[in-house]
Parts: C-alpha cells; sequence; structure tokens
DNA sequence: CTTGACCTTCCAGTGACTAGAACCCTTATG
DNA sequence: CATAAGGGTTCTAGTCACTGGAAGGTCAAG
C-alpha cells in the first residue's frame, strides 16, 4: 500500500504520515523503488494515531500509548494513568476558555458595534 | 521605567516584552545606556495587551485592537466583528473539547486500570 | 514517448513564546 | 579600587505538530 492510499484509508495527511514515521512512530517497509510500503500493522497503528490524536493526546502521550497497546503485559493502570492525566487537562483547558468565553460574551453584548467609536470592549481592555 | 518594573507591574515576562517590541507591538525609547526606557503609554499598552492576550486573542487581532483602542475616529462595529470571531473560535473550541472530554471521560470510566492488561481505551484506540 | 499523477527528500515557516549563552551596566560592599 | 550581585542587552535555537513548497524520481495509460 502506497501512502496515499493509506491517507485516504486513515483521513491524515501524507505529510503527517511521513511525519510519524520521521519520528518514529511508524516504519513502514520500503520497495524496490524507494516507495513506502506499507502493511495492514502500519495501517492499524496510524489509525490507532489518529484516533488518539483526535482525543487531543499529545505525540508523546501516543507514543507511549501506542507501546502499551503492542504489549501483551501492560498494566491497564498506566493507560488509564496517561488518559486521567490528559482528563485533566482537557477539563482545565474548558474551564479557561468558558471563562473567556464568559468576560468576552458579556464584552460583545454590551457593545453597539456600529459606526461610533465608543466601545466598552477596548474600555476593558484599556483597564479603564 | 526598566523592563523588569514593567514585567512585575504588568506581570509579563520581560521575554515576552522583549518579544512584543520585537514584533513592533510597542516601541519602548531607548536610554542611553541602551536600557529600554518605558513610559506610562507603553505601560498602558502591555496592560492592554496582556488582558487582550489572556481572553485568548492572538497577536494579530491584538495587533489590530490596539490599533483601534489608538483611533478616535474607530467605529466601534470593527472592534465587535473582531471579538465576535474570536468569540465563536473559542464557543467550538469548547465544543471540540468537551466531545473528546466525554468520549475520554467515559473510556476512563470503563478501565479498570489496575495489573491487568485488558484495558477499554486501548480497545477504542486500536478499534476493535 | 509523453503526460500527469503519484512518490521521494529537504528546507523553511507557523504561533507565541522560552531557554540559554555571552556580554554590558549599575550599585553596594570589602 | 576591585569585585560580586543583580539588573540589562543581543543572538541563536528550541518548543509542538505539523504544513507548504521546491526539485526531482517513478509509474500506468494513451
Amino acid at each position: 500500500m502506497n501512502i496515499g492510499d493509506v491517507a485516504a484509508a486513515t483521513g491524515l495527511p501524507a505529510k503527517t504520515i511521513r511525519y510519524y514515521e520521521d519520528i518514529d512512530l511508524v516504519r513502514p517497509a520500503r520497495g524496490a523503488n524507494g516507495y513506502r510500503a506499507f502493511a495492514e500493522t502500519d495501517l492499524h497503528k496510524l489509525r490507532f494515531l489518529a484516533r488518539a490524536r483526535a482525543l487531543g493526546f499529545s505525540i508523546e502521550d501516543c507514543r507511549a500509548l501506542l507501546a502499551l497497546y503492542g504489549d501483551d503485559g501492560r498494566e491497564s493502570g498506566e493507560v488509564k494513568a496517561i488518559a486521567s492525566k490528559h482528563l485533566k487537562k482537557i477539563a482545565a483547558k474548558i474551564a479557561d476558555l468558558r471563562n473567556m468565553e464568559a468576560t468576552l460574551a458579556h464584552l460583545v453584548d454590551t457593545c453597539a458595534g456600529d459606526d461610533r467609536p465608543d466601545c466598552p470592549i477596548l474600555k476593558d481592555l484599556g483597564g479603564d
């Protein structure tokens, strides 16, 4: 399987797949012509990566998860620890964003948004 | 006022302030010794920037907002447009994160997290 | 044999800083 | 007066996870 087919199959851009090889997340074989020749296991790994990345795991988390995935003697506690830590970060980010959203929504609400210069948004940012 | 005092006054790291000068967001004068000499207006701008950044505005948004702030003939509609656009992005990000959170929370919940290898998190990521 | 769609590598850029090195200036103290 | 501490300065390079683009090799169809 060439990289284009893998890209189509996984939804990952070819560039990203090459990058994942570069940082040793996948190691596809090479054909005689120098093209990457992806096996089913590579495809599987890449799908795993795509899903993990979609859940917001960092590349290094993905690397660890992938290693655990391939380790039959793993302890699910390790997986859960990584996931829980990530979950906390997500929750924290959401909290941050909701604060921003609340503040900003209020400001946008109170701004007329017409052709006059008077603006509570700038007033607030300026600290007046 | 030297950069250290400004950093203390605005809460911005000195490095960040230098960076802001680098990208022309502020233009502090220079003393005879080569030190940046911040005026009140610089301080005010930096506080503005710190607040805008805390609300998640991009540097380029900040640049635009700062220009509008200093423009007496501005139309508040322009400000509101920038803020509304940003607000939408925040809302979208929150939605994304909440999806991740929901999925991940469920997975973490169903994972025993003990010394056994069986793990629904990896199962899900693996697509099984 | 040519065309066009693939594939390859490598270099540089993104956003918003941040770390660190190497050096200069100022002030206080022995 | 020497020096040490604690400012300040510039510069390069690293972060994260790609992404764009250039220059060139390969392959299947007509």
